[in-house]
Formats: structure tokens, sequence, C-alpha cells
DNA sequence: TTGTTTTTGCAACTGTGTTGCAAAAACAAA
DNA sequence: TTTGTTTTTGCAACACAGTTGCAAAAACAA
């Protein structure tokens, strides 16, 4: 599943044209740069700070990550996805570095193992909110039991 | 509006019956107990532990707002309100101590004033997730203009 | 290659969340 | 009402996310 997903990306961006992603944002083309996003679009699931720090090779500067990832956010390159306790990022849709539609998607967070994944295909149902409520952006957070970890309590149940 | 909510809250739940509250759920009736539950109960919107400082009389020690706020939430009397900043927390409506009812209820947080209200009648439609997903709970939290901030914007926009 | 602009790393600070511990308060029983 | 026990509070302290200033280093355009 992992390999299929790399495949999928390495046929749809190569590390080399990540720099001609920073170019059409306007951005400088750098090694942290390029690793974060990498790491953004290889991972299925949403990371915080922290969750990204270990997969950096160099370590570098949490001010810089941070900074990094201040600066996709205003680029629309990436997007903020709050589920509950830190702030975690993922791709954008509409960057056209996901494969994901640009729809605004449900997030489920595993109260097991913890991991945050943007649910493909599943979309936030229209919400009829009261008069004068001006809505600009939509989250659903739903937290249980992710497919793994769900298997797993069965596995045990069986046992 | 205010002043109704006050009303329906006077007539609903007095001052002299939180104590009564506390025995139901075996906890020690304290001063800063009766007085953040009474804010919680009176507010119509989502309070952080930094919210509710200023609402407070006597200083309490933030460490005893934290506290007390673990506690509601441990016996169920509030619930979390995840808006993507801090952490808020709201009355729950199954505690018997809201007039809400004790259905998810979507979350709006007003992008002008910051404030995140419940909103009453609002439910989270029914989603449905991949196969194995187990859901536990669910949030849905809506950003944009509220009522109040959509409204001036709309009167500034006549002048 | 060079001069300019942007990014990085370091240090430092704020604020939230969290815990240990002794003093103070609440409560049950006498 | 007083007393002994249990719980809560306030203080201090720490971890960590988020955030910023500043000078050195890197990227880039000419």
């Amino acid at each position: 599943m992992d390999a299929v997903l790399v495949v999928k990306l390495s046929s749809f961006m190569k590390p080399t044209q990540l720099s001609g992603v920073f170019k059409d944002y306007q951005l400088r083309s750098t090694p942290v740069r390029e690793e974060i996003l990498e790491i953004l679009i290889r991972k299925e699931m949403a990371l915080s700070l922290a969750d990204l720090k270990p997969h950096l090779s160099g370590a570098s500067d949490r001010a810089t990550v941070y900074r990094t990832l201040k600066t996709f956010l205003d680029k629309g390159i990436i997007h903020r996805v709050p589920d509950g306790g830190n702030t975690k990022y993922a791709v954008s849709g509409r960057s056209g570095l996901s494969t994901r539609d640009g729809h605004e998607h449900v997030h489920f967070k595993c109260a097991q193992c913890g991991l945050t994944r943007c649910l493909e295909g599943v979309r936030i149902p229209e919400v009829r909110l009261p008069e004068g409520y001006a809505p600009r952006e939509a989250n659903l957070l739903v937290e249980g039991l992710c497919q793994t970890c769900s298997r797993a309590v069965t596995t045990l149940a069986a046992v």
C-alpha cells in the first residue's frame, strides 16, 4: 500500500520537479523545503511540527521547519488539519501536489495509534446554518478506531 | 438576547442548586468550582482556560482552573470543543445542566471576533466512513463570519 | 562571479498544559 | 460543634508548541 503510493508519486512528481514547484510559487528552492514538501506529499497522514522532525535527515532547526510550514500555508500549498491536539498539516488538494480532490474532506483521528488521516472521497455533508452565518471553511474531525486498530481489536477478541 | 438567556437560566438552575449538582457527581462543592460551572452554564460560547480567567472573581490559580476543567471533563459535565486554537470547553447537553440537546452539535468559530459557539439545533450530518473505521465521536467546526460580524460587514458595505 | 534578497540557525521569550507537594478547605462522624 | 480524614488549592516548576529578532549562510538574478 505504501509502495503503491510511492509509485503513484514518483510518476507524478519527481524530486527534481519540486524545484519547479517552488518557482511557480515564487519560493526559493532549498533542501529543507524540498524535503519537507516531499514528506508531506508522500505521507498519507497529516503531520505536526513534531511529527515531521524525525523524518527529516539533517537536523534542521525547529524555527526553520515552523517557518517553512507557515510559508507553505501562506502560499496555499498545504492546509491546517486541526485534530484536537497540536496543529497538523497536509498537502492541499488544490495545490496540484496531491492526488486528492480539492474539496474539504473529513479527517479521522485514531484514538489508538494517534494518526490523523484525510479520508479520501468522504466529503463534509452540507450543513444548514442559522440565518446570518457566513461559512468560509469547514473541518470535520471524526475520532475513533482506524481500520488497522479496529482490526487488531477484533482479532484480539476472537482469541 | 443575553437577558433571555439569563432568565432562562435563573429559573432553570439557581446558584444554590449547584452544590446539589456537585453532590450528584460526588465532587466537593467549592467556590472555584461553583463559579466556573456557573460561567460555563451562563455563557453561550465555548471557553478556553484563558478565556475563563477574566470572568473569575477571585484570582484563582491557573492550575486550579485547569484541574477543575479536567475534573468536569472526567465526570462528563463539560466537553471539549476543539476549535483550531486552544481547547475550549462547554457544558455537555447530557449533563442536564444545559438546555441544549445531548447530540453532537456543530461549532462555529468566527474569524472576526474569534468566538466559538455551539450551534443549537444544527447536528452533524451522517458521514459514511470507509470500511473498518469505527467512529466514536465527531466534531464539526465551521469557520467564517458569525451573525453579528457578518451583519457589521454588510452594514459597512452599504455606507 | 558578484551583489542583492531570502532563508537558516541560534537564542530567547510567551503561553498552554501538566505535575508534585504542602497548606487550606470541605466533609463525615462523633 | 469539634475533630479527623480526604480532597482541593496555590505555588513552584517543568515540558513543549509557537513565535520572533538577528546575524551568518545560501539562493538567485544579472
